[in-house]
DNA sequence: AGTATACCTGAGCAGACGCTCAGATGTCCC
DNA sequence: GGGACATCTGAGCGTCTGCTCAGGTATACT
């Protein structure tokens, strides 16, 4: 959405100083505009909660090892090379953060992931890492 | 893709005891499928330092501002009010993951998104916190 | 009952992260 | 040239994070 009035546009849209509504800016126009549409706080923290949980190195072998189907704990501290108290660790953001799921079959513990989301979050960030730039 | 040996069958998946790869498991065929799927360390890497630039509240509430056109560093100062020192650290790391190019007229430096993925990738977030789980 | 197994959980510590502060760079205007 | 401005950058510090270690809980087997 390329706003129409591109140019610096510095010189007049300074009516008067004391305008400054907080702090000073360049375009207080689009300023407005960019604030107006801007997601909640809670929103931004619920969104950066749930970006941190994926963006991990560990929870992300974790969700690429559940891939392939339902795993249980010491399999997946098997697959990723890490220890399982590590694992349970991990697990447990993942089912706060509903990405996982477990199933309880007699000791064992059978995680799986819940939401098909994120696996295409992560393969949009794929794409974002090989190919060039879409737009 | 639930296997149809679901059992424990622990006691004879492990032939003789000494044929621990490396660690215990309960499931040594679907430890090793998930283990050849996996994603090379790189990737792994790779992806985890992309989104855990994005996941960052501050560069969330950037690139939110950026979705509406292109702005310089003390407009986005004005919209997320924070310092335009910070801006100016949380826009280089932004640059460096090529999910913002910036554009230098005079002594002002203009900002803008360089990749749809990141948006389609933020709306997902998104989707994932509203609605409920799609599978 | 008693032991072994699979998993969970709290404490503690090394490393990473994000902000502020101070200073440097490059540009515009007189 | 001199000053103001927009931006960038390095140092420093408080905070958060992810691991290990030790112990706890629940289930299966003899």
């Amino acid at each position: 959405m390329t706003t129409p009035a591109r140019r610096p546009a510095a010189d007049q849209a300074l009516p008067d100083p004391d305008a400054r509504c907080e702090v000073r800016c360049l375009h207080p126009q689009e300023v407005a505009q960019a604030r107006a549409e801007q997601p909640g706080p809670a929103d931004i923290e619920a969104a950066s909660t749930l970006l941190k949980v994926i963006a991990d190195p560990t929870r992300l072998k974790l969700l690429s090892a559940l891939r392939t189907g339902e795993l249980c704990v010491c399999d997946l501290s098997a697959v990723i090379g890490l220890s399982e108290s590590a694992v349970s660790h991990q697990l447990r953001l993942l089912r706060e953060q509903r990405i996982v799921t477990v199933r309880r079959q007699g000791r064992v513990a059978y995680y799986r992931l819940l939401d098909a989301h994120v696996t295409t979050l992560i393969g949009g960030v794929l794409d974002h890492l090989r190919g060039p730039v879409p737009a």
